[in-house]
DNA sequence: TTGAAAGCGGTACCAA
DNA sequence: TTGGTACCGCTTTCAA
């Protein structure tokens, strides 16, 4: 039951001032070393924790980080999000900031921004899910509060601080993968792709089949949410078709395993008759790790993002006038069970 | 580019007294009609928005609501886990709260409720996961930390205000279900069994087999965390045994596709060689809400869950006399395609 | 090395 | 109906 001991108090108890007692609680430099240590031990004593709103209104500082989740993005990208979280969460707690989590509407997203800002509720923001046609980094400079994406802005590569892994990359290297494995008729079950991150995976499973002198063909790509429904019905629909492909690339574990679905349920095997090389965003509730994973994957870890986006920001924001550093992640090529010689044709 | 408008500057440039102005933009009933609207006109034009910082320090109520996230918890329950927040922000943000998430390692757990509380962080928690041997109830109550549980705390239910499914009841209705079908021989996958609800839940099935005169067999009952292996790998081990079960009962959708995964790898038939029923929380990423659905299920929205938890905890600090109510929700028995009679007897 | 006092930006009591 | 003023609890000059 404490008894809400406050800085007045405390000082009071020790027949010193409020600055001094202030001073010797954050460490500034001319406090006696044993003022320092009396001060100390009385505060642990009556069990003294500074009031954050007290100090955050004196510093003008508010020591929390925002996160705006669109309901959209929330609903897409859940457990994608949460994992980010709480890597980012990790990060904050070292440092003293607190995370504030704001779940809005899609039409109400700038105005939480707004209000983050204009009632000084954080003092830098994450920004996620950016898409293809974005615009928040604008509204974010305009309204003078630092950010990080996670992922990129097209075009604003440079002006903006990001944490991204290479998409491309990874899935133009997946894409290889299949190819050296002798299949040509390959699937790509993708994300959404008003997404950036969707983009640019498309990207580079393109262009690997185009380095082969072959042509993608759009009849095997998919873009969608990436449900495990969107990716059984989908690679269903493609298995049973007159000219099936023998490979899937997909975006994300959950479609992977709908896709696992639909070869078991055509008779099929997976890793034998049908490879499947899926992304994996090392999900703690969806472990693809054992000596030979169930998936071949792409793997990068959203947690370690999280905790990497968020020590940008905290560096932005303790040094406002550093260039934008930006992290490129580069995913692992895992091989696990899901992959295999294309058949031989009949 | 906002200028930092203040109550002080708007109320000079009103020719009113900062209290007025705040009286007016704070719905006081003793301000003129005219007044409230020349203040609210012009506090409109020059963007003002009040600190919240300064306005938590001067009534004393932060405003916010907490969170606290043990690792170990958001390691198991991470999907569920976001949905649940989604749902609790919602009432949040109508309401004027902020939400603040602190994941924290387990041994900093308590430490963390303690900051929350001496520091003002928040006026009042969630608690999350609540296990069999718990105490973090008794913690906050010294605090003096209004909290609502997600989930029930044996032996404190009528003391803390809580929400809750009614686990037992879901589990008892779907082993009766699969009773009904015929099936004797049925499997229990459930949560790990420190915690509360996998523990009643485990108790529903009990209480269905013994009412048949029937014996529960511990060699088809499991616990762990509700990953897609485990379902995947327990259920092989069991299909693979001498005497394998023709249903099984599975604690997340999760881990039920990992079982109809083992199902399919078996050559058997989901929902005509073996039956499954799972819980199903409603999670977006995971649909299984066709005209009929993949899996036969008890469902109850965690989303829901959340929203209905944060309304409780806030009419609990809007009126802290109040008894504690609590929520008992029940989950629907959806019938879907994963079940089916049992089959004859060789 | 320590202290007095002026903020930080609101709210709310007491007068007028 | 409006205004003066004393807080809320901490930080931070400026003086001593």
């Amino acid at each position: 039951m404490s008894k809400g001991v406050n800085l007045k108090i405390l000082s009071q108890r020790l027949n010193l001032s409020q600055t001094t007692v202030s001073r010797a609680l954050n460490g500034y430099p001319e406090v006696s070393a044993e003022t320092r240590k009396r001060v100390a031990e009385m505060a642990d004593k009556l069990g003294y924790a500074p009031n954050s709103q007290a100090r955050r209104l004196a510093t003008g500082r508010s020591m929390a980080i925002g996160h705006v989740i669109p309901r959209s993005i929330h609903e897409m990208m859940n457990p994608i999000f949460l994992e980010f979280i709480a890597g980012a969460g990790e990060t904050y707690s070292k440092h003293g900031y607190d995370m504030i989590i704001s779940v809005v509407e899609d039409d109400q997203e700038e105005e939480a921004y707004r209000q983050i800002s204009s009632r000084k509720k954080a003092d830098g923001v994450i920004v996620h899910g950016p898409a293809h046609d974005e615009n928040r980094h604008a509204l974010l400079k305009d309204l003078n509060l630092p950010f990080v994406v996670h992922g990129r802005i097209a075009g604003a590569e440079t002006e903006t601080c990001w944490i991204d892994m290479n998409n491309r990359r990874a899935f133009q290297r997946a894409t290889d993968l299949l190819l050296d494995l002798g299949h040509t008729r390959i699937a790509l079950l993708n994300g959404l792709e008003h997404m950036d991150f969707a983009r640019r995976r498309r990207r580079g499973f393109e262009d690997a089949i185009k380095e082969r002198g072959l042509a993608p063909d759009p009849a095997l790509m998919r873009s969608n949410d990436m449900t495990e429904p969107y990716g059984c019905d989908n690679a269903m629909e493609m298995l049973k078709s007159d000219n099936p492909p023998t490979a899937f690339l997909v975006s994300s574990m959950i479609s992977a395993i709908g896709v696992a679905r639909a070869i078991g349920q055509c008779g099929l095997v997976t890793g034998k008759d049908v490879s499947i090389i899926t992304h994996d965003d090392a999900l703690s509730f969806l472990p693809n790790s054992g000596e030979v994973p169930i998936f071949t994957c792409t793997r990068s870890s959203v947690r370690y993002a999280g905790e990497k986006a968020a020590e940008l920001l905290l560096a932005m924001i303790a040094n406002p006038n550093s260039e934008p550093t930006s992290l490129h992640l580069d995913a692992e090529l895992i091989i696990g069970q899901s992959t295999g010689p294309a058949p031989a044709k009949v």
